[in-house]
DNA sequence: CTGAAAGCGCTTACAG
DNA sequence: CTGAAAGCGCTTACAG
């Protein structure tokens, strides 16, 4: 810049006003200046603004989500991109395949990085440290699982309902065995989705059996030697139910192998691309991803812009879409 | 940084060194330096300490794809988020969704930015602009599609090879009447994949019939009304080939709707989640996002690291996974 | 092993 | 409408 005011007979101030698109700027000087700064290349430099700029921000946001190339996770992204770049901010994403101390590392890189807010599917149990980034400034949303304690506002899924829910409607079909095959329970929509599982089976009257509960499930193979493992055992589920897309594909998998697909029904939770054209189609419990993360951008430029409410959980209710595998009928029904 | 060294007792410099865990420090000046950060809860501002900082690395690099939440952007991404990592460094990207003017102002934002490289899935005709961003040090590789002049590193699919491969395929099952349906030939990959399927008709002895071309699909729902409609018309087509992922699930909603998907056949460009468990299972010429991610950012990371080397493009095969709707019969097997 | 001065590229606050 | 000085938060280059 110092090059260019040279170059253009200026001082630094008028070339910084001309970057900055200032109109009071007489129109000569804009011409030599922007001649100048063609014939040096010039790229203004965001960082040295932002150094010494009133309001510091970056115009950046960080996007800490599971997994980028995760449909759910890209959806959000992707939600999430729009609504910044309306607001001439970019988005620093990275994920965490839910390791906390993943989490931990790139929170504090994106907080030296001085990001405008901060936007987490947290991996780790406990977020009490980020009390302090936002205690420094930094809006912080929390997605897809609550934050503990609760000390941001977060956008989550109606995980117990909505799985109880698609479990009352295996039960309403005519299954008495319906296996539940799920994530880490440590993770909270892990848990949240299991107690839903047993609220529809409790309140059919129905004893959880721990036979028929795998818990730990988190990718496609797992999911799939989980589910042959199951149905190779005396007295199999006649209906499986799945706790994320990815034990659902891995469901799906195991299924059609031992051929058994239009015979065991399935209810899983999130939808997928393609699962009406599968076959049979598969009934899922689908969530919103693009508006979780509309709702969550929306909520982490409202804090950014000063919004001091308390923080609040927002739900988003999920919806149960029959496409065939979750209305195969059970044994109650076939008689 | 000022107010810790205050607290700490020591100068600026040493709280530096102290942050860059310089190891000549003695130690209960570390400290004593640690204490006062922890008190005032210093975080350092990565931005500052880049001004000045004799490499100028900002350790961001940019991405540039087509759509975030397009499983093969994803996966891309994935890769490229999986290897940077690894080098400390984040990754800054956006969506371009095929806008030559959205790719152009993006650049100019991450340029910037100071991002020390990037990384495009080129939306516009002409790179040309890039070469001044180039020549100022920013490392610049392509991914997907050639730049044009070719400006630098690229990594692309064997388009043209691998389309005509996967419509011999349908006239060795038998087919004559194979139809084309395609994305914008604006872009490149969609010629080079119209190129080899009019290749291999050339290679059969057959015309190209204009009647059975459809270029311009982007959508899902434009591809599967392109569909019905050629499957509404005299003399329909026996096999489909499908120039990306979209128009592929385009197609298979209109087969499935029509209940012809079991009759007509079906090869696509692109693999996507669950081809395999449809019914049929789809016939497609998969590429490789995650190795191509790798490579461009491998190649990326090469650049920024000083390799000189003339400019090349880097092509990774596809391969023709056979699923059953590429294995439909056509008349002229059926007899 | 530690520190005082200068400077990265820009904007602020002020003066003219 | 234009500019000279100071400063953003840090590192460099040097001296001790």
């Amino acid at each position: 810049m110092r090059e260019v005011a040279a170059l253009a007979g200026v001082s630094l101030k008028t070339v910084s006003r001309v970057v900055n698109e200032v109109p009071t700027v007489a129109p000569d000087l804009v011409a030599k200046v922007h001649a100048a700064m063609d014939r040096l290349g010039f790229r203004p430099n965001l960082a040295a603004s932002n150094l010494r700029r009133a309001d510091g921000r970056t115009h950046t946001i960080g996007l800490l989500v599971e997994d980028v190339s995760n449909p759910f996770s890209a959806a959000v992204h992707r939600a999430v991109e729009d609504y910044a770049a309306q607001h001439g901010v970019l988005v620093l994403s990275s994920s965490l395949d839910e390791d906390p101390e993943r989490e931990r590392r790139m929170v504090r890189t994106l907080i030296a990085r001085r990001v405008d807010g901060l936007i987490i599917v947290p991996a780790s149990q406990d977020q009490r440290y980020l009390v302090a980034e936002q205690e420094a400034g930094t809006a912080v949303v929390f997605v897809d699982r609550l934050p503990v304690p609760l000390i941001g506002d977060a956008v989550v899924t109606d995980n117990r309902a909505a799985s109880a829910a698609g479990v009352a409607h295996l039960i309403a079909a005519g299954h008495t065995r319906i296996a539940y095959l799920g994530d880490t329970d440590s993770l909270m929509t892990a848990r949240d989705r299991f107690a839903g599982y047993c609220d529809a089976l409790r309140a059919a009257g129905r004893e959880i059996d721990p036979a028929r509960v795998v818990h730990g499930l988190r990718a496609t193979k797992a999911a799939d030697q989980a589910v042959a493992a199951l149905l190779d055992r005396p007295n199999p589920p006649t209906a499986l139910f799945t706790s994320q897309n990815l034990v659902t594909i891995g469901a799906v998998e195991a299924l059609h192998r031992k051929g058994l697909h239009h015979q065991v029904a399935l209810v899983g939770f999130d939808d997928f691309p393609l699962a009406a054209y599968l076959d049979p189609g598969v009934t899922v419990l689908a969530q919103h991803p693009a508006q979780v993360g509309r709702l969550a951008a929306q909520l982490v430029f409202g804090r950014m812009a000063g919004d001091a409410a308390p923080a609040a959980a927002h739900v988003i209710p999920s919806q149960l879409i029959p496409r065939g595998s979750g209305e195969i009928p059970g044994p109650a029904v076939r008689g």
